[in-house]
DNA sequence: CAGCATCGGTTTGATAAATGAACCGTTGGT
DNA sequence: ACCAACGGTTCATTTATCAAACCGATGCTG
């Protein structure tokens, strides 16, 4: 493995719930021994995209990552641009809606909203990675992905995350068949015991699928009927983002989609 | 210079003027070997900090930053914290407020604000790095840096941006003395001819100078008067920003910025 | 349409780098 | 006062990286 690659690893460590690590346990979380970890970070931090806390211990992501991230959103507004998008679909269905990115071979969060509708929803902010077999934002970006990076995908561990986690090749496989006719994806609770989510695919200007749209719901407000909202609200949002970011709908997707709410028999 | 120095440099040949960049030019700009840029690229990609745009040619800053910037700001909201005072200070000021940051040993922009007042401004989106010898604010913070730090910046190229210019490091370092005995450092014409600047260093928990708070007036502007207004705003900024981040402002500047205004002769 | 320059990407032996175990001086808790 | 764990450093060994030549594809020009 690449030193770059190693080096930027150690950036996937920060999360909401571990913002500022020190040198000794970042060698551990990564694996690496600690003189080589000690300069990898100290490279970060040249760069300015991890600094050392004043303390003189730990350390955090550094100034570097917003002028990046302001730099990226000036060029490309991908999250500007589908934020509006994701509030009126969580606004709409009354459930979390968040988007999703494939970066490199992992699908990663990029935004979400909440919906003022209920107390009790769920919550994105400490998901770092989305794992492709138990989640639907997974199963939809899989379901559309070149064969060879599907198979290298679910030749990967697949844990079981919940007693509802769908674990074996073969039955995703089977899954994914079924995904690709109905044109979204669901999971239920094989995330989170009482989370069921929807989703659907996105697509860029050459036709791949490069993210998901989809909507977490709890799963007891989860009815049929509710179920066919969220579909129909997922269906013209995927929609709308497509076009936003200039994409390309594959003609099969375009076609079922047309077919707004009817084609989907209930799911079991 | 290690390889991850080398990749995360590739990070900032983006810029506002050139959003997205070809393996080829990207090799050129970084002065390295195609094959080398090439590998290094790709690992940025797989990181998600660089990706490939859907043509297949250029490249340009990836999603993975926005989540690393949302991270970043969501544990030490420095930029947020400071936005509101250089808005105030903009608008105090009629002129264009500026912030910037110590990032390994460049002196970088962390965040801005214009004034309203006046249909003419400076303006600092294309601004990636604020050269040490030539602006007030890396003059302010040249000022308070450790005296190895110091002498390593000024044994660097100092080109003259303009003929106002100083690039002499004899005649800088009696600038940087008597900056130290007015507390604020001025820059006339230094960066671009027709920018006056005023700056003033910031300092973290332990008393080290970490950045600068700087306000860029038009040169007709900034006339005796105006500039007593601007260094009597930018001091109340500086003790303001200081202490939201926590900072803990040296002695010595505390007595010269509370005998606000008066203290620094006009200067010629 | 043919020729040519340049593109993104890949291969090669020569070389500069990353690596990890042991080792400092300090710090913080018991 | 002790001891364990911390951040950081050193150095011989190993490994990935480098530069130059090379590919097929693309696009521009005469």
């Amino acid at each position: 493995m690449s030193t770059v690659v190693k080096a930027l690893q150690l950036l996937d460590l920060f999360s909401r719930s571990r913002p500022q690590i020190g040198l000794s346990d970042l060698a551990r979380l990564a694996g690496l021994n600690k003189a080589t970890c000690f300069r990898l970070v100290s490279d970060l931090c040249a760069a300015g995209l991890v600094e050392q806390m004043a303390s003189g211990r730990d350390y955090r992501l550094g100034p570097a990552v917003l002028r990046l991230a302001a730099l990226r959103e000036a060029h490309v507004p991908l999250r500007e641009a589908a934020l509006p998008v994701l509030q009126a679909l969580a606004a709409q269905t009354g459930e979390t809606a968040h988007l999703s990115l494939m970066v490199g071979a992992e699908l990663r969060p990029l935004a979400h909203a909440y919906s003022a509708a209920h107390a009790s929803k769920i919550t994105m902010e400490d998901v770092q990675i989305f794992p492709f077999h138990a989640t639907a934002s997974g199963l939809a970006v899989l379901t559309h992905q070149p064969p060879a990076l599907r198979e290298q995908i679910l030749a990967r561990p697949l844990p079981a995350l919940t007693p509802y986690t769908l674990t074996d090749p073969v039955t995703l496989r089977a899954r994914l068949r079924e995904i690709e006719t109905l044109g979204f994806a669901e999971s239920q609770g094989g995330f989170e015991t009482d989370v069921h989510s929807f989703a659907v695919p996105l697509f860029d200007a050459l036709g791949r699928c490069t993210g998901a749209l989809s909507i977490a719901a709890l799963a007891a407000r989860a009815t049929p009927a509710q179920a066919l909202v969220i579909r129909r609200a997922l269906v013209g949002a995927a929609r709308a983002v497509i076009t936003l970011w200039g994409g390309s709908l594959p003609a099969r997707l375009d076609t079922i989609w047309t077919a707004d709410g009817s084609p989907a028999k209930e799911p079991s």
